[in-house]
DNA sequence: GATGAATGAGGGTTCATTCAT
DNA sequence: GATGAATGAACCCTCATTCAT
């Protein structure tokens, strides 16, 4: 996972691979803030590179763009081991869950890219799928374990579930997004305790 | 209603009125497949009139897109009246759902433009919701008097639940929201049933 | 003179000349703010008729500029009797010749249309100096005769001095074009007397 | 002075340098021509680069317009030393005004342009004098030392006399300005003998 | 490899001019 | 005749993309 895109690992990897961390990092950034059709030169400039180089690691845009959404997912799912080893399960989920909103939350301008049918974006949602769904049934299996949470909720629900609360959070800068996925986090709680009492 | 174009109706109305129906049209249609940032020469080509006539009637993108918006809200707000006149209060009900449905998917790429806090769009969700709320009201009351639903949903609530459930709907070319859509009228059903049986 | 444009004088006068001087008022103004590339629609407007009337009677931009022209051509000059009438003959000279300095300088703008080449503008120099030459040589001379001025002065000579003083008058809100003219007028009354002098 | 653009002297220089060599012949060629409103185009084409070229370097066209001046300053003021070192102070003095005179006629179209209250033209005037004043007022004083020309005339009056003298030089194609400036000349020289002769 | 200058298609917008009403 | 709606050529300007350095 550490060396997903260059995978043959050749020379030149320091400053070839600290530019193309910059080209992701600045290409997030813009693509928040302006959009995804923002100009090339802008996340060019804020790399802190010359077009030609971004052009040459990223030929089409939907390459940039997919490359951010892998690198984004990569973080994410990341982190739901992070929060696991640091955290009591149940509270793990919790936060991870928080993470994952935000996820959605920054991702909203690409939903409209992603639905363009450029072949490039074709092998992304089975990727997002493959990454998060793993990663939320470890958390949710180990809070269920705990007792802390319901056990009969499918991930992928819950990772769609959120996904569609969260589509309007461009909207909603009261933090409505964030309430009604704690309503949701509540909801596996509940449903968990219920549980508890139906099994005894 | 009828006439909320050009009030005063004065002179040369049936050439301008043609033209600006077919741009209303034309924009309607290439606004779905292209998007809402779609050269001005593709809507003015498909309306068959010169891009001088597009500015002339809509100097703004963005007056062109409320206008597109208005339209078909009307349209849609109005075909509840139709519906309530061909068809029992229940099933009038059930179609108009279906039809809000297809008006919200087809309404995804304005979504964005609305949100983009062009002063142009400031009195359109309230165009909305005056428009939809007393329409969607006026059928949930008469299939609840007849008993067919159950009587105790906000019309906004479901106008809103419905715009939610269709939010991923570009990604979903396989019906997914009008069976969600349709479990959401189930729900209304089964709910009037036992409204029904604790009335008795 | 006063039915100089529309010759035959038909019948419709009261409307159609009434509508041709709103035209050429309106005209004269904006060619004066905005330059005589003005959009047409800018000077129908003003003068409150439809873009099509100006067209009707000015077919091409250059005949409405001549047109113009002339007119303010017609003004000055016949302001020439009218002060000659009114005023002792030094004074209407001097009255005169600052009327003069000022169709100079609200013509500047007119001046690159004038050597555009076109051949409607062909006419014009002659028509300016077979207004202004006789209107100019009848002052002068009344003037001269009265020993107010002196009488070796040729008509054209000053006009054409005039305008080249007012040349840089849109640089000059100093007055600077008026305080030469002043100068110029002065020395012809100087001369005068040295002349009288001469003569005894 | 040799240096004026491009100070720093970066790398690539032979290639943008040469397109914006070439750029401003054009302009310049272009706005004698056809005004300083020409299309872009146009003067892209005749340089032979694309418009993209020329609003890189030129931003807004009165940028072009102002880098068209100076360097046409430049190249007039440089001749003065050129003249001086290749001629006899009388007819290097000659020469050059007369070469001033052409500056000025060929630069008609750009003084509605420098009034136009653009912020990019507020230091063109100073330019302007302070290359050209120092430039005449060498040629005027080694003409002077000589006797060939009168002592007591101030370089400003002299370039201002001969701009007002020119101003009208679009409608003079029979080398009335010309013979005007001459007649000035003939004026400085004739000074000189005169001034020569009371001083004895 | 990296750079950024050059290119030019593409899209927005204006306005002279025509012509149906 | 007057009107102003419609037309579309012509401009401006912006980037995506290529390519010489």
């Amino acid at each position: 996972m550490k060396d997903d895109e260059e995978q043959a690992g050749g020379r030149m990897r320091a400053d070839a691979r600290r530019n193309e961390d910059a080209v992701l990092e600045a290409a997030k950034t813009v693509f928040f803030t302006s959009g995804v059709d923002a100009p090339v030169r802008e996340i060019a400039a804020m790399a802190g590179v010359g077009v030609g180089t971004l052009y040459r690691r990223f030929p089409k845009r939907a390459d940039l763009v997919a490359a951010v959404f892998r690198r984004e997912v990569d973080a994410c799912a990341a982190e739901a081991r992070t929060l696991a080893a640091d955290n009591p399960p149940g509270r793990a989920l919790e936060l991870w869950l928080k993470r994952y909103t935000d996820f959605i939350a920054t991702k909203r301008g690409l939903a409209a890219a992603l639905h363009s049918g450029d072949p490039a974006f074709d092998t992304l949602p089975a990727y997002f799928q493959s990454n998060f769904e793993p990663a939320l049934a470890t958390l949710l299996a180990a809070a269920a374990a705990t007792g802390e949470v319901r056990g009969d909720i499918e991930p992928y629900d819950l990772l769609r579930a959120i996904g569609n609360l969260a589509v309007g959070s461009g909207v909603d800068p009261a933090g409505h997004t964030q309430r009604m996925v704690a309503l949701l986090i509540d909801g596996l709680k509940c449903g968990a305790r219920r549980q508890g009492e139906d099994a005894v």
